[in-house]
DNA sequence: TAGGCCATGTAACCGGTTACATGATTAG
DNA sequence: CTAATCATGTAACCGGTTACATGGCCTA
């Protein structure tokens, strides 16, 4: 998935500019599965205006700087729409928090505690997004994905508070066992 | 975390060579929540032995090409240590899959449908493959871990299969308001 | 008056992927 | 006989980020 394919999903459920496109996509409901940054967005929209996917129009504000306001062509919509009829690409997930985990026996206690402490507060932070983010929106599936990222995370945040435990019971428990391994 | 760290953590747990730690990376149970190509992984080897984060030493093979044991140094252990000591990047997630079920009023019924049953078909893969791939590795922290993501993927595959019916229904409403939208 | 928000845009940089080169062995 | 696995490595390329330039208005 790329910007511009991002930024016609966006421009699909109504007009927008690019300021408010990376909001959404970077620190609104969409941050929760996909980024993109202006450095990008700004030059996709350019792109895609070349080639007759977008248009825009430049609208002035009082008291604001202009603003240049994207909309969608039918060609757009059809381009977004072939997109999308491809299969997904696979989900991606990055978390250098189960990569500590893993590692967990060659970390101390307190480093791994430290860390699960971080997890949770993140979690709660990202679902407490979730909930005041959805409103913001106005798409009908905005609802179902954001049921499905509180199921997730929760599930994830409730794992990790009752089996904390287990995970800072083994930590550290490696690292007495260092020197063998390295001597080998 | 780049793919220097990522090498360091994969040879603090055992000596490794590149191939393998690509393996365990982007096809074994690490690959689920990490991800690095050969591309990345060999001059990350290179550079890290520069260091003097790793060593390495050239096995001999009957019938198989020569490969380059890499072990972790003291070093290396300190770096990687550090590492993980300052806070952990949030995690990082990307879906196609719900980007699409957030456009789902957009979008014809029948495509809908076949994207969910293509995303079920994946979250059971994935949780296949986690409980295959769990014995290959020998840390502790192993199987906190792939608790934890047969937990999350669980939940999210049960909320799709008992919700579909929902995504299904919304599908391709907005079809047809389309029109207004764009003349707005 | 300092910092944050609105708002657009560019250029340098960089981490990483893709594709290629090489080549023996083994399984189907 | 073909394809896959083992195994290492390089070079071109690319998508995207970071940082910068610009500047008015509003809030603390």
């Amino acid at each position: 998935m790329n910007v511009k394919t991002l930024c016609l999903a966006v421009l699909n459920s109504g007009n927008s500019t690019g300021y408010e496109i990376r909001k959404l996509v970077s620190e609104g409901h969409f941050s929760h599965f996909v980024d993109a940054s202006f450095g990008s967005i700004y030059p996709a929209l350019k792109s895609l205006g070349d080639d007759g996917l977008v248009t825009s129009r430049e609208e002035q504000q009082i008291g604001k700087p202009n603003r240049k306001v994207y909309s969608i062509t039918e060609l757009g919509q059809r381009e977004f729409l072939d997109a999308l009829t491809k299969p997904a690409q696979k989900d991606n997930f990055k978390s250098e928090f189960l990569l500590l985990a893993m590692c967990a026996e060659l970390i101390e206690r307190d480093l791994v505690a430290q860390a699960i402490d971080r997890q949770i507060e993140y979690l709660e932070d990202e679902i407490a997004s979730i909930d005041a983010e959805v409103r913001e929106v106005n798409m009908v599936g905005a609802d179902w994905v954001a049921d499905y990222g509180r199921t997730c995370l929760g599930s994830g945040l409730k794992y990790i508070k009752e089996n904390r435990g287990d995970l800072e019971k083994i930590a550290g428990t490696g690292l007495a066992g260092r020197q063998v391994l390295a001597a080998e």
